[in-house]
DNA sequence: ACTGTAATGCAACTATGTTGCAAAATTTAT
DNA sequence: ATAAATTTTGCAACATAGTTGCATTACAGT
């Protein structure tokens, strides 16, 4: 398991590490989007936060994982599931954060919607963000 | 004027302070949201931080501006144009930032769309953020 | 004008994120 | 396998954003 996380390293060209590995097998285990903080907690805080900074940044410039803005204001990070590379996003689906247990999830299989702008407008990128109850939750 | 400003002030039963005023008409006077910092800058450095800080909580939670979901990791207010009241807001309109200006608009006439989810989700609030170039910058 | 209440400013503190640089680890070449 | 070249790491220092407690000041109702 730990060798195909590193598979992914070296295809994205980046040396192999023992944070960048725990910091992408983690991302691989959680269903949910990871924050700068939790990420410092479950890899046991055995790597500085400065490692973990760059280490998210690099991932992101990748084409590994992508951010998604939130509402209470500290960036979340999530696989990106798609395929985007080097400087090339494609992860045009919307992000849904659950009121109660707090978890983002990335619904993969629903695609921005198209919407119609004032004249003049043009738009470039579209960031759907649905808070509410997920299923786990809404029993 | 400012008579009108101190008139919501007083609507939404709140002290009328030198600080509110001129916070509350700053919102009136520009047409896109607002940061912290800005409103900072463009009050002249006339009020503390804390004092701003606290303006712009009381002024969500009294139903005068909203907050708005930004990608930059930076809260963004701006004036409620709707029947928001105390606890009450019903801001479900999309957010415009321009990737050029910086500028963000309240796009108070386009509603947020319905999107389905998968079975269990529920929705309780959904925040549309488009990135691209105003009439202005598109020229 | 007086008085009770609410808002302000200041200081201190927490949280989040960035940068420079020397030491250590990884990769590449020998 | 060894050594050189390159990257990554950890530390310190810094920057920005936001919060809290408390004494002082300003406001609103009488
Ligand atoms: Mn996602
Ligand atoms: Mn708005
Ligand atoms: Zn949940
Ligand atoms: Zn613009």
């Amino acid at each position: 398991m730990t060798d195909a996380i590193n598979t992914i390293l070296k295809k994205s060209s980046l040396s192999v590490t023992p944070g960048r590995s725990a910091i992408l097998q983690l991302f691989h285990q959680s269903d949910g989007a990871l924050t700068h903080a939790v990420i410092e907690e479950k890899t046991g805080d055995q790597f500085d936060r400065v490692t973990i900074y760059r280490t998210l940044q690099v991932f992101v410039e990748k084409g590994l994982i992508h951010t998604i803005p939130s509402p209470d204001n500290s960036i979340l990070y999530a696989l990106c599931k798609e395929d985007c590379s080097e400087g090339h996003h494609h992860d045009n689906h919307i992000h849904f954060i659950c009121d109660k247990c707090n978890t983002t999830y990335c619904l993969d299989h629903i695609t921005t919607p198209y919407i119609a702008l004032p004249n003049g407008f043009k738009t470039n990128q579209t960031d759907v963000l649905i808070k509410g109850l997920c299923a786990q939750c809404n029993l």
